[in-house]
DNA sequence: CTCCCGTGTATCCTATAGGATTATTCTTGA
DNA sequence: TCAAGAATAATCCTATAGGATACACGGGAG
């Protein structure tokens, strides 16, 4: 997790494109789209030779991954994704997520801006769409992962958010192993949490997401039988 | 935040030691100590020649570090140690410790070993006599940290334990910068909470350690004033 | 046929050198 | 005396080379 003290959230001014910054969301999104598969050995000099520089930010990218649990180091071995959740450690971040996503909902409920709503409408529009088969699943998974990014945002805790963020990026991962598909379900889910926060209703809103969550993870929960 | 899905919280096998990871935790140390000041700069030439290393380890570390948000990197400068708390962020830190110490410590109470709780009440046994000036503050704060990581690690779930591992970081350099002595209210809190576990009480528990938060942060709180 | 062992290749880890940028200091002029 | 500009020094960033280790393959002995 990035607490981040120093810089905000996000940079308001301009900061000079760090080349370990790029390196580092390169390989971020191809562990995403498991372009790199999960447990596969990563190559420090393939890399380097095929993003066209030097092995050091390539290695400084690395850390980070591995600070942030997605890859792994072994000495004089070298880096590898990180493996598959196993159903101890998929209970712990259910556990986890139905701590934070009813509180952050409840927060947002009274902070939510409506900007930051309408576009929660947006993304339950196109997700709806996707229910009908006409998005990738792969498509959905995204949309789903903006939305409850932008709930835990409007909550105004950064830590939640960070701390959020970190958990569905494992999420997302795990989903795309599973190529999970039911998505009709959780739109449902995703109408009545919109309409709880429309209403500024923070009770509802919370309860919502409690629902929301449990319902994921009664539906993943049969990958493990 | 490590997620760490692939080597276990604990490795049970011998990992030949990495060079990087005992520089991370001489930084660590350092930072931990202020013998690094909060947004003091950090030379990545000197950690280089004092610990008579090269300077890729050192970035490996600092990268790492950057990742956890204790160091903040900014191109073509350098690492700078993270900046001091502002009011924001510690009332955002202690409000997602509200959420999941109690939490924690509800299910420490049926989880808890033998063996567990007896390191419990040789921590609170060691903290009540430097509540009589006996122990510098610093031994305080390291004893308490312990305290509570022992708590969130009976609780069971490691993403849990992670997770406020890293809040007590923060904490840590928040109360080393501030110097708060006030130690003794913290050990009747404590020997509540410690009560609550031996009569594997949940409910207790988690009552227990939300006061306990809570009063930490009415403690700490007014140093903003 | 199986097991053991030596060699070769690939990879990581470390060290050093060169290019680029920033911060500091000194000089000069108003 | 103060301000502005330039030169110097320090630091970071990148690239490349050399040493060390682990894995894979093939040959020989039992």
């Amino acid at each position: 997790m990035a607490i981040s003290t120093n810089p905000p959230p996000s940079n308001p001014i301009k900061r000079p494109p760090r080349l370990g910054d790029e390196v580092y969301n390169t390989i971020y999104a191809q562990l995403m789209s498991q372009k790199i598969l999960p447990g596969s050995r990563i190559s420090i000099d393939n890399l380097a030779r095929e993003m066209g520089v030097s092995q050091t930010p390539i290695r400084e990218a690395l850390s980070r991954l591995e600070a942030q649990g997605l890859v792994v180091k072994t000495h004089l071995i070298g880096f590898s994704a990180a493996s598959q959740m196993d159903r101890t450690r998929f209970d712990q971040l259910y556990e986890l997520r139905l701590l934070l996503e009813p509180f952050a909902a409840r927060k947002a409920a009274t902070l939510i801006t409506t900007e930051q709503f309408d576009t929660l409408r947006r993304l339950a529009a196109e997700m709806a769409v996707s229910g009908q088969g006409r998005v990738s699943y792969s498509d959905f998974a995204r949309l789903d992962g903006q939305f409850h990014d932008l709930i835990a945002l409007a909550s105004g805790n950064d830590l939640i958010h960070e701390t959020l963020a970190n958990l569905h990026t494992h999420m997302h991962l795990f989903r795309l192993f599973h190529h999970q598909q039911a998505a009709s379900t959780a739109n449902t889910e995703h109408a009545e949490l919109i309409d709880a926060l429309e209403a500024r209703d923070a009770d509802r809103a919370e309860q919502a997401m409690r629902v929301h969550v449990e319902r994921s993870y009664d539906r993943f929960s049969t990958f493990f039988s």
